[in-house]
DNA sequence: CTCTTTCTGTAGTGATCGACACATAAATAG
DNA sequence: CTATTTATGTGTCGATCACTACAGAAAGAG
């Protein structure tokens, strides 16, 4: 990528640009847009909401970001970026499907009540609501990050057929459905205060349908 | 209150006022911005779009309903009036607590998909952020909405362990945490288009889990 | 009929929306 | 140094926000 000083130099520092430096850190007030638009929402977010707590003017908003709806995009994936691990480092480091998946039903009611770290409350993507307030664009963006959760699901269970894990006959997308399904209600309960021993709790029976379907009860039940 | 000009005469016709009568049905001008609401949320609806929507000009809306925030609490009354029963019909009339729940997960996922009658999908009580917007009487409303639905839920599961129908071992607030759980992230998948045969293939998973916790597992494991 | 009451349509209120023009400040390039 | 480039702060743009003043229209009460 980096070549001498002598013949072809190009891109030497690509931070260090010409004019004026930027008098703010651009992942920080990113941080802070996206905990705005996590907590309040797309529609209920203004601009003098993001610059106060960005603590920058609005022409470095614009200048930075864009748009307010691209730099709703940019929070989406910050959003990925920053919290992705908290609920799916423990899925894609199990053993088994079963594992995979309770680690992340498990890890999602800790994450989701704010109890690894401070975040708001609920999945930015699930409670997002910003693809029915006429953002076509943003919406499907979120609709695309929602779909990665299943996706993620269904490949993780396709191979614990072809392990042996779980009987051919399951039907992938039904159980991969029914976690996606589980983890949404979740971010709903989370927002009305549910506790994470309580959502924990549902992530436990939501197992017990896991065992039935897949044949573990029989030798989970005394 | 108010004296008769005789003897005691009072409210001959509550319906019959003095002055120039309404020009539009008041339920139906409430139905209209019940559905908008319901699509949008709240801060996405303007009262543009709801005059619009409505029929009506805003000096009409606001005599009628007062504002912004009374017409959203109002179409929240509407809707409970009015959708309640595609989901909470067949809970009440079944006559075990499984069949309770069953109903109430089935019949939601129809309702949610918009195939029974021609509504918008997912639930407006559950898809609503309207509480984290700013706007902390409405979300309290919102909030006892949701409540509801667990109380339901656990007070059928208490008849259920009265009736010797389930374990009295059963812990019932987390078996209704999880039944809310599963009916809340329906909400979410139904307004990214998943079909109602999805949904009540979630419910059916949903179930297996209440038969494991509840007992009924053993007698259908084949 | 007139008087009172209530609703409707027009036309706007001040406030806030997202976004930007402009001049100045602060950096590099030469 | 000067020239160029980029960022910042002030001020403001037209549009839209929720909401309403006002006058006329349509009803009952007398």
């Amino acid at each position: 990528m980096q070549k001498s000083d002598e013949i072809a130099e190009v891109d030497k520092t690509p931070a260090r640009s010409r004019g004026r430096p930027r008098a703010f850190d651009r992942e920080t007030a990113l941080a802070r847009a996206t905990r705005l638009f996590w907590i309040k929402g797309f529609e209920a977010t203004s601009i003098a909401d993001l610059t106060e707590a960005m603590g920058i003017g609005s022409p470095s908003l614009y200048a930075a970001f864009g748009s307010k709806e691209a730099l709703y995009a940019e929070a989406l994936r910050h959003y990925r970026d920053n919290n992705e691990a908290l609920v799916w480092a423990g899925f894609f480091s199990a053993g088994t499907a079963r594992e995979a998946v309770r680690s992340f039903l498990m890890d999602s009611a800790a994450a989701l009540t704010g109890c690894v770290v401070d975040i708001p409350r609920g999945c930015m993507v699930a409670l997002s609501s910003v693809g029915s307030e006429g953002h076509a664009e943003l919406g499907e963006l979120v609709r695309a990050a929602r779909a990665v959760t299943l996706d993620r699901l269904k490949l993780r269970l396709n191979q614990a057929i072809s392990e042996g894990e779980i009987p051919v006959s399951t039907d992938i997308h039904a159980l991969a459905r029914f976690v996606q399904t589980v983890q949404n209600g979740m971010s709903i309960l989370a927002r009305d205060e549910a506790t994470r021993g309580e959502l924990e709790a549902v992530a436990e029976l939501a197992m017990l349908g896991w065992d039935t379907r897949t044949g573990d009860a029989e030798r989970r039940l005394g």
